[in-house]
DNA sequence: CTTGACATACGCACTAGTTCGTACATTTTA
DNA sequence: TAAAATGTACGAACTAGTGCGTATGTCAAG
């Protein structure tokens, strides 16, 4: 918006709280919420510690902030998917794809949840916007699941959040234990060729499944 | 070992040191690393916070103590499993259970290794005790797959690295991300119809897939 | 179009409380 | 008595949060 000016201040409340909560995503993922220094964000920051709690009135109030912004930022990617023009099994295919690839792509989101779940989901509970969402999915799979069903390629009923949680956990489990089972395996699983493997491996173990 | 008297005290080191793990395991996986707090970890001991540093030097080394020994509880618990002398199909299955069981029985591991993932597994790192174990189950998945090829009844040549990872990410995002899946699902995962299940779905699921 | 009043945006430097770690004294065991 | 094990009390450093003063933008009155 306002270009920025060399001598004296410009005020730019939209792009100071933008650049906190930039500056406080990074912390929070590579420390956790415990482990995130609240000196170490105002630092980092254009702006002062002052600030952060002029805009978030305490760390937690920062941290959810983040965790809000980081589930809205999902919402908006997975909503226009076209699926009901595809045959199930496609349409599946294409689904997993995009959560695989939306976990990969987004990290940052995969460690909040991770640290909120140490947290046993207390700020989650929080936080209405947050639990409302994810529920569109269930409903995308659902479909696909009944069309599937219907048209006899799959053989079983399975349930919608069963599945959801089938493709959810692989995908996840990639990003978030990338680190432990790296070093145990001695394996890089964000090398190309390994994640065009488990991708395939992933839709072809649900639809299988499906199928049987 | 030796027994508690009455009048005085009585040098147990074992003991002390065994109820130190105790109490840290429990602070440590339900605050993390950095929200841990030793003060917290000595008032819920018999003892008091100089033994803790008698005997683990630090806070990290306590941290470190109690990643090992979750670790070493987790190789006894899988040495014994005779799979060899089951049919392949029926051999898998049996480990599926058992890792199921084992990541459902353990939740306070699951919750270290996310803790782990969370600081880049930089304690596992300096560990080398935890980086040689797990490869012995890549051994006895690679077994049954190749006997289960050579029978005809598995169609797919697999990767035994990344079939343990399509069973262990199931297992473990069931217990690591139990909160926040129930919050968003209103779903309780430790529910015993539930955990029946989901053991037969990713063991459904990981046969059918071998079988394709 | 200038001036001044007021709300919002911002920064410095400080405080109160916490947290890891230790010096020192003491008890138990051998 | 020496060595190992233990308890108490304290300190140094860190950390979340704040008091207070300043800058900037807006809008209405002159």
């Amino acid at each position: 918006m306002a270009a920025k000016r060399e001598n004296g201040r410009k005020n730019d409340p939209q792009r100071t709280q933008e650049d906190i909560l930039d500056v406080a995503t990074e912390e929070f993922t590579t420390h956790g919420l415990a482990g995130g220094r609240v000196d170490a964000i105002a630092e980092k920051t254009r702006t002062s510690k002052r600030m952060i709690y002029y805009y978030f009135g305490s760390k937690e109030g920062l941290y959810l902030a983040v965790l809000e912004r980081a589930y809205r930022k999902i919402r908006t990617l997975e909503e226009d998917l076209q699926l009901s023009n595809l045959p199930p099994e496609q349409a599946l295919r294409v689904l997993i794809s995009t959560t695989f690839e939306h976990d990969e792509a987004n990290p940052e989101f995969v460690r909040l949840v991770s640290i909120e779940n140490i947290h046993h989901a207390a700020h989650m509970l929080r936080s209405e916007a947050i639990r409302d969402l994810n529920v569109s999915v269930i409903e995308t799979i659902a479909a696909i699941l009944a069309r599937g069903v219907a048209a006899g390629v799959f053989a079983r009923k399975a349930d919608p959040i069963d599945i959801h949680m089938l493709i959810s956990a692989f995908c996840f489990f990639r990003v978030s234990n990338r680190y432990t089972f790296g070093t145990i395996f001695r394996r890089d699983l964000s090398e190309p060729a390994t994640m065009e493997r488990h991708k395939g491996m992933i839709a072809d173990a649900v639809i299988s499944y499906l199928k049987t």
